[in-house]
DNA sequence: TATGAATGAGCCTTCATTCAT
DNA sequence: AATGAATGAAGGCTCATTCAT
């Protein structure tokens, strides 16, 4: 068998078996450079939190930097001052999710044939799911702008290959007999990043628990044969 | 268990058991009407065509009019003269694609517990595979204007829920022993359908059997146990 | 003596012995590739003149594309459908005053010694000035915008580069004992570019015959020392 | 013969007989009233040096107060607490300029029709050409300036009526036979400011003493005939 | 049926200047 | 005396759509 990392088959761009994901602060933009008194720390979270707001109610294309300074009760002016544009607003949020994704991505434990391994994976998924509702507006402006822009698709793309990389750790030092673990590993994680962004936008209907649980048993399946 | 679509949970929304597919032409826009003559036909096929270069070059959102007109060799006037504008345009292409792609599903045959029900299972993912690559940039529009403008949503949801329906039944007639069919379905076409897209982006990098070869190991030994 | 053309010394960056004036119709930006119809002709005139008006109002710096489309009683669209930008625009219209003014570069007669060649001299600097009065406004803004943007800058040392060419010619093929004929026409050209500036902004006070009569007096003592 | 002064003719508007230069110090702003403590005054320079720094780096119009304040390593709020605004800073280091110029323009000692003459006549132009390119960025900014504000435009006659006058009045004492010095001295000095203009633009390319040796020697053809 | 031309609302971004500390 | 932050009027430019021929 022939498709692993090594061969570079069949891996998401940019996963990388170790150090998968970059630690990020909040911050970016002009204002990147010089360190931030207490007032204007202030009024970059005010713009940051109108942000995710305005993305949630219009979307990453029909948000207008207009929008947010009136949600922020601030000033074009001021909204330059700390950011470049809306897509770098957009990319601080990004960062920050990714972040908590990052995080979250490592807390999978052992996996085992056993039910006590499926729950361990359905705990895992089901705070994916978690986060994904979390920051399901930021995450649709992601997916929206990593299209045209290419400049989140990197991100995207080290983000889900974390979690593959930390998956397919989990199943190569198990009794899982797979094929191939990495590649297994990613289509399972493209299934559970789907069906929780099926369900944020509402193509899938379903709680949040029946959806973990739904993917935990497919992906335990697929993985132990136990069904 | 309860996840079903009775219930509503954990369905594709817009997923019916019957007729999941409607019937579509290569048509739209004002001229809907009429019935256009031997030039106006090649006009539309002309802007049709122009449409499938421009998306596949820049996008859904970066995209204009003027370019496709260009690319056509015709003029705006032209255009509004027989799309109402460009997401019209747009749709007709989607639609195209979303026939093709139902064509397609219901190619699916009879599931089995061993190679033979695998390899079947590959060779309906290859299919899938071969039209998601054909029509790439229709499908990434599709994607992209899906999000904002919730018009295409309908007609994505009724696609995969074309397949899902379509696997559904075929899993329900097998001796698969999978706690719910439908939610079962549901999670693979995720799967399935995630992963080319990665790949059409460049983001999962990998030969289309190779792909096609992974994605049916793992829904095959979901649903059937067997890795 | 080394001051010569070939040295490169003391010469108008740009200016060249033969063919110093590119022929040069009125057009420039976007609509450049394509021929325009009647309608579109005139609407082009219809934004030069305005141009010009504006610029004469106004000087380039603060002319502002918007007092430009109302004096055209056009839009901005169609603004931009023929010119790319404010600089564009004024470029056509510098290239117009540039070519008028190397056609008249041309006209110089043979110098002499005498009354008759300062009477020849005078008439061509009284042309060259009276083109410096008709095209005021324009040329200003030539002058303003060379500056910043260094675009009209080669083509301000081709038109006078042009001017000294000819007046070198002219001063070579005559009895004139200067030490160096091309510096001469360089610092002469400059002379009466200069006054005639200084006329057109206000800072010279004098009649156009009396200033060209005052050039010519001392460009003509300079080559030939009669005064 | 009828150009002159009392007639209004030819004469560099502004210029007057007597006392051309006004005495002018370093300063200006809303500062200007009240006395400068030590660090006020130190950081008054730092603006000013800056404001050279800027000027020459981008020119007037693309200097920003931010590109100022930045090089002056001073903040916006201290900038307004001694300039007005841009044209203020710049308006003081012109009056500088003006000042030296001034200063230059009473230098010119006799002229004669001799070489010796032509000699003085070519150390002050090489002298003008000296600040002139000493203080090129200024200059600029100060000729930008002029053309809209208008508010340097005075300044730039006095200056130029100030070397005009002088020149005059070496002309008128001189043996020089021109049919009217003033004239004369004014078309003259124009060839001189312009040259060394273009000079220091980069459209002449000449060296100080070689700029100066071909101006001395038409300008002292023009007024004596030698050459 | 086709087209070149025109439109103008809308959006982004800049930057001189003021303010509060 | 100094400064970081805030402001908002202005201006440039785009592009989907409509119009007149």
């Amino acid at each position: 068998m022939s498709v692993s990392f090594d061969a570079g088959h069949l891996r998401l761009h940019g996963m990388t078996p170790a150090s998968a994901f970059p630690a990020i602060g909040r911050a970016g933009g002009p204002a990147a450079g010089r360190a931030l008194r207490a007032r204007g720390q202030r009024t970059v979270n005010k713009l940051l939190d109108a942000g995710v707001e305005v993305l949630a109610a219009r979307g990453y294309h029909a948000a207008r930097v207009d929008d947010i300074v009136k949600a922020a009760k601030t000033s074009h002016g001021t909204f330059y001052l700390y950011f470049a544009n809306k897509e770098d607003l957009v990319r601080a949020l990004v960062l920050d999710v990714g972040e908590a994704m990052a995080a979250h991505a490592g807390t999978l434990g052992p996996l085992t044939p056993d039910d006590d391994g499926r729950a361990e994976l359905q705990r895992w998924i089901r705070g994916f799911g978690d986060l994904y509702r979390t920051y399901a507006s930021v995450i649709r402006s992601w997916v929206e702008a990593e299209i045209d822009t290419h400049q989140f698709g990197q991100l995207g793309a080290d983000v889900l290959g974390g979690f593959a990389s930390v998956l397919t750790d989990r199943v190569a030092a198990s009794k899982a007999v797979v094929a191939d673990p990495a590649n297994a590993a990613v289509v399972l994680v493209a299934m559970i990043e789907r069906c929780n962004y099926y369900a944020t936008v509402g193509q899938i209907r379903a709680e949040p628990d029946e959806l973990a649980a739904s993917l935990a048993r497919a992906a335990h399946a697929a993985l132990f044969g136990s069904n």
